[in-house]
DNA sequence: TTGAAAGCGCTAACAT
DNA sequence: ATGTTAGCGCTTTCAA
């Protein structure tokens, strides 16, 4: 019979005793410094073999409050449920353990409150580094980190008080626009503006695609209608509204969109099958973000998947450093297919 | 100039002292424990006021080494990277924090190794709780909690040690099955029998969707050919290979498929892009598993989306009650749309 | 080669 | 109404 009723646990006391030696004998074997602490192989096989027995694990809590360093490290994450910040929460787990480190995550949900209330969270556990990931106040972390005794960075979002490691917003964006207008011209035989959709004009990254949607229609000597930038917000539903707000005042779908991400994306094709007008258009698109069952849709749609191994690679650079501490804007150039 | 410089940690006797008043004092006040102890709450408003300026943050493994419960619950998840794990670890964070406990979640990468190490690791962080989600071997961390003093569920993949929350997954094999035998009905005028594709043959949930499979099949009388129950592994590529094979010995892609998972459907519709034989075929889909863009992709496919926030809603509902111990299997049905 | 003991920051029982 | 104190389990210096 099962009562599922959780053990005492079991203490390096408990295995000094067993063992017949003391705490910090066991201590030091559990640690692999009896080397240096010249405890016999024997003791420390002994002492090994009953930790096994006894299914030991060390409490972290009482180790990290003797020792001075934690090894933790945090990161906020707006969400889990998307392909970008999935694999960058993945690879930030991965390339942590790798590194011995100790990953915790938690998301915010763009929730300027939990943002802040996470961190404080975070400070609580001993993190040694928080990485801000598309955070709302990257600033107002930094500060908090700065009073609490750990250090930061930004991630996908810059802040002006920590490091940040984003994409190159510009150059993908001008080097997607330039795809997608050649698509839509290759389609139509024409070269035609793009509408930009989706994002929010105050955040930075938004501001420099919309810099790069404009150069590549520049470069190529296309003139962007000013009312077809919207900058409408990410969600879908703020997308296919302003979507069917325009097509709604212009009696016509756009022959060639750039979406700026794949949340915003699902708002825009969800209103093109749900609507009679923009059923039958196949507009041309351009997607700054990487989902790939959108790389298995029906039209081609052209897509610049930001570089999350190469983000990531640049943020446990800094952190493995130690790094001066002069704050830097690292640009990460997106992946084209 | 900003040298990231963190600053030394601030302490409850470094409160108490700017406050003119004991250790003890502080905690009571921080922890809202104040009344009990009938701190005037002048003094308590002073020391708040004070713990806010000094940026303040307890340290929490000193409080949990002090406590005798942690409420920090974990949680073992294969991958983040798709929307069934994604909105799970999601939903696991909003609902373990409505509850004031806090959440830790790692990663295992189906790597079986991985899996016991994580586990390890979240009981030396002392979890109460530790949620296998889709391990392995289930069992072998049920066993690991108990000798390490916590207590475990199982989600999404059951075990026979501890309670275990999963899809219904008979029930809804068979009614996806039933929709897509009559989805291609609808398309072909007849009703011809499906094609079974992905997941391991060796656990309980797709030996269960397999089960449903036929059932559905029997219920229309239809007759299965068993050489078309391609339990094949989940990967992608693996269930590109598993189709690309049948359709090179057969000659032709089935008329309808039932795909076992959206990360399986990812290297079907690859394959079927891809082929030349492929192309043209224009299969009727059902897939246990949902994802937004796949509704939204050209052929309708049926989908079984399970449902995450009833899943974790009997997860937290044993964790609340204490639950006392007998071990269940919980059975929650799939959603359609 | 090993043990004793101090103390990390906090909580709670016990004093006052 | 508030302070003193004894640990929580571990690491590490120091002494033997």
């Amino acid at each position: 019979m099962n009562h599922q009723r959780p053990q005492k646990k079991t203490t390096i006391y408990d295995l000094a005793e067993l063992a017949g030696t003391s705490a910090s004998a066991v201590s030091a074997v559990l640690n692999g410094n009896w080397k240096k602490r010249r405890i016999s192989s024997q003791l420390a096989d002994k002492i090994t073999k009953i930790a096994e027995e006894q299914g030991y694990a060390v409490n972290m809590q009482a180790s990290l409050l003797r020792r001075d360093k934690s090894r933790i490290i945090g990161m906020l994450v707006p969400k889990y449920d998307n392909r970008y910040f999935g694999s960058i929460v993945e690879t930030f787990e991965i390339m942590a353990r790798e590194r011995g480190l100790f990953p915790i995550i938690t998301c915010t949900l763009r929730n300027p409150e939990l943002e802040v209330e996470a961190a404080r969270t975070m400070l609580s556990y001993q993190v040694e580094w928080l990485i801000s990931t598309g955070a709302t106040d990257p600033d107002r972390i930094t500060d908090l980190c700065l009073a609490g005794g750990a250090r930061s960075l930004n991630l996908d979002l810059p802040g002006s008080k920590a490091t940040s490691i984003i994409s190159d917003n510009f150059s993908g964006a001008r080097e997607l626009t330039r795809r997608t207008l050649l698509n839509l011209q290759r389609k139509k035989g024409a070269l035609l503006p793009l509408l930009f959709i989706g994002g929010r004009g105050t955040d930075h990254n938004t501001a420099e695609r919309i810099r790069g949607f404009r150069a590549a229609h520049q470069d190529l000597g296309v003139t962007i209608e000013e009312h077809h930038i919207l900058a409408c917000g990410y969600a879908p539903e703020k997308a296919a509204d302003a979507l069917n707000a325009l097509v709604t005042s212009e009696g016509r779908v756009p022959a060639g969109l750039f979406v700026n991400s794949t949340i915003s994306l699902e708002g825009v094709m969800r209103w093109l099958k749900s609507s009679p007008v923009g059923v039958n258009s196949q507009p041309v698109i351009g997607c700054f973000d990487w989902d790939p069952f959108v790389a298995l849709m029906g039209h081609e749609i052209e897509m610049a998947r930001q570089d999350v191994a190469g983000m990531l690679k640049a943020v446990f650079d800094i952190i493995e450093t130690g790094d001066s501490g002069a704050r830097k804007l690292i640009e990460i150039q997106p992946i084209f297919a």
